[in-house]
DNA sequence: GTTGAGCGTT
């Protein structure tokens, strides 16, 4: 589904609307709409202590903090995703600026970003 | 044992 997206953009100058219509909004916005962008966590946040605490905004289907591979001990921030968008928003209205176990949040939508995809566009070669 | 802007795989 995300693969489909990703795939789409770059073949949209290629194929007719019609084919983006069924994965694609209006809105191309960069930016998952269901996961939130957390930072300014604390280093001894844990994942399970950061879904219980967005947890009462809704049900969460996700949680990932990065670490940091030398050290192991947490990068200061981390992902949550939510099953709906309004829950990701209020949570992210209540949650962002507020302190966490010490240290204020800062709370913005997930830059849509996926391991995996070399994102390589050896071409766009449409004339010819 | 320390530090503090940021968009990803420990």
């Amino acid at each position: 589904m995300f693969l489909l997206q990703s795939i789409s953009k770059r073949f949209r100058s290629q194929l007719p609307p019609s084919v983006f219509r069924r994965f694609l909004s209006d809105t191309d916005s960069p930016a998952s709409n269901s996961k939130l962008f957390v930072a300014g966590l604390s280093w001894k946040v844990d994942e399970k202590s950061l879904k219980d605490a967005f947890s009462c905004f809704g049900e969460v289907t996700g949680v990932q903090i990065m670490y940091d591979k030398n050290s192991g001990r947490s990068r200061g921030f981390g992902f949550v995703e939510f099953v709906k968008e309004d829950e990701a928003s209020s949570a992210k209205n209540g949650m962002d600026g507020k302190a966490f176990l010490g240290r204020p949040l800062s709370i913005s939508f997930a830059v849509d970003k996926v391991r995996g995809l070399p994102l390589i566009i050896p071409r766009v070669s449409t004339s010819r």
